[in-house]
Parts: structure tokens; sequence; C-alpha cells
DNA sequence: ACAACTTTTGCAACAAAGTTGCATTCTTGA
DNA sequence: TCAAGAATGCAACTTTGTTGCAAAAGTTGT
């Protein structure tokens, strides 16, 4: 297996493809969070927008990245761990932080989310923790 | 003050029209959180979708409703309890709960935001923690 | 209750984001 | 290497969100 991205996708059973590598080097190279538009813009070729969101919701379903919902409707995207293999639905158990300044959304991955008890009659299925701020780089 | 939607919005110092009284009464009558879209076909009048907008964004300066964000891209709003009369940003102190099933998001008021300590070097401004699972009523 | 003033609304015209079907191109496994 | 299956790009479209401006409200003081 040469690099990274192409284990990766194999590992998960795809073909590997310039636009699948290309998008999961970008996720690899950038430490933080990317939104569609991030990958638009930034990968090395030029890829069309339906390929780039075929392909987020193929990395989504085969687990290789996790979603990070916000309050400013842009969804953002981050690898998953490596800990974190299974197919399909999965639980991230760390909490996201959102920088105000450099507006980058992070994976804390040394932060895990807390239990909270629900009201009786609910059941926990996933469990979602952004929090917003200052971040470490930007103080 | 004849009804609450009215009472809300002169509390606000808002100029009290038809529209945002629909939009409030709505929020008042459904128990959970609403998008957009909910807002514009569940109106009793019909308004345009820019006023619903502007309504929205209003009510959110003014600390009325907060946002609840989703993996799903769809920005919901709910109605601020009493508590939280502050003018602009304000926290929400409370977590809020998707239903997989029926699809409602509503806020768990009874159910608050545990602490979480951050890694040296981050500032927290705002937290926000969305579950999902299945609620009471689907069960 | 009315006029003057300020806000809000609706419309039009855009811009951006996301979806679908289909023909072409690329990957993979034998 | 080649056939079968999967992924891509394109076009066309729907949905979502934004901005400027004129018309229609709402508000305030008298």
């Amino acid at each position: 297996m040469i690099n990274k991205s192409t284990e990766i996708l194999k590992n998960s059973g795809l073909s590997v493809t310039a636009g699948r590598k290309s998008i999961l080097d970008l996720f690899i190279a950038s430490g933080n969070a990317l939104a569609h538009q991030d990958i638009e813009s930034g990968c090395s070729e030029q890829f069309d927008r339906v390929t780039i969101y075929r392909t987020l919701q193929t990395f989504l379903d085969k687990g290789i990245i996790h979603s990070i919902p916000a309050t400013d409707s842009i969804i953002r995207y981050a690898l998953c761990n490596e800990t974190c293999t299974t197919t399909g639905h999965h639980h991230d158990n760390h909490i996201h932080f959102r920088c105000e300044q450099c507006s980058k959304t992070l994976c804390l991955d040394e932060v895990s989310i807390p239990i909270v008890k629900l009201p009786d009659g609910y059941m926990m299925h996933e469990i979602n923790m952004v929090v917003t701020g200052i971040c470490k780089s930007c103080r």
C-alpha cells in the first residue's frame, strides 16, 4: 500500500480513484474539519461539485469521516480516528471546538463527552457536543 | 396586552405585526423546534420567504428564539424560555433532543449541559449539545 | 383620530447549495 | 487484458439564502 489515503480506501472496500484520494489527502493534511466549500477550493485538482457531494456521502456511510453540526448551517466533516472503524453509523465520543476568531473547527479527541441522563422514556442513540470559543493558537 | 405573542414582542421592543405574531404563535403552539420550512408551511397566513428569514433573524437577535444545530444542515429554532430574557447572544444551558422516528427536535429543559474541561489554552464561550434517539412518544 | 415618521413587508433578481438522471470514463478482479 | 461494475462529469433542476427598493404597514405625539 503506497500511502495513507489509499490504505484507508482499501480498508473500507472502496475503489481507489483520484478524487477520493485527493479529498482524503486534504483531510489528512489539514488538521481541522472541512466544509464542502473548503474541499472544492482546496483540492489539488478540480473536481465536480457533484463528485464531492457523493464522495463525502460515501465517506460518511463508510465511517471514514463524521459530520459536525454547527449553528451556521454549514456542515463540516472530519476524519474519524483509527479506533472507529465500524462501517456505517458510529458514535464519536469526543467534543468539537469551533474557534470564533480563526473559525476553524477541530476535534478535541482528548475531551470525551460526559454522560447525561435523559428523562424517562427517552432512548439515546448518538450524542453531539460543539463548543465555541477561542482556540489555543488564537489567544 | 391581548395575548402572549403580542406580549413577547412588546417586551422585546419590537413592533407588533401580523407576520411576527403569526410566527410566534406557531412556536408557542408547537411544542418542538421549527425549521424555516416548517414555518413557511405552518403559518396560518402565507408570508414571504424573505420576511420569515428576517423575522427569525430578528427573534434571534432579541433572544426570543435560539437556534439548534443538527447534522442534517437544517437549522431549527425554538422559543427561549422565560428565564432567558437577555437581548442578544445568550447561552442555552439545556440539551436538545432529536427523535429519529418522528424527527421532532425538542428542548429538554430539565437536562442541563454538563461542564467539560477544555485543554489548556482554549477559552469556552458557548456550548451546544444535541442528542439523537427515540423520544418518549415514539417508543 | 390623524399626520409624520420609522419599520416592516413583498417583490424581483440573484447567488449559493444540494439533487437527479444519464452517458462516459475509470477500477477492479478474473 | 478485458468485461462488469462503480465512479465521474455534465446538464438541468430544486431548494435555500441574500440584497435593494418601493409599497404598505406600525408607532408616536398631538
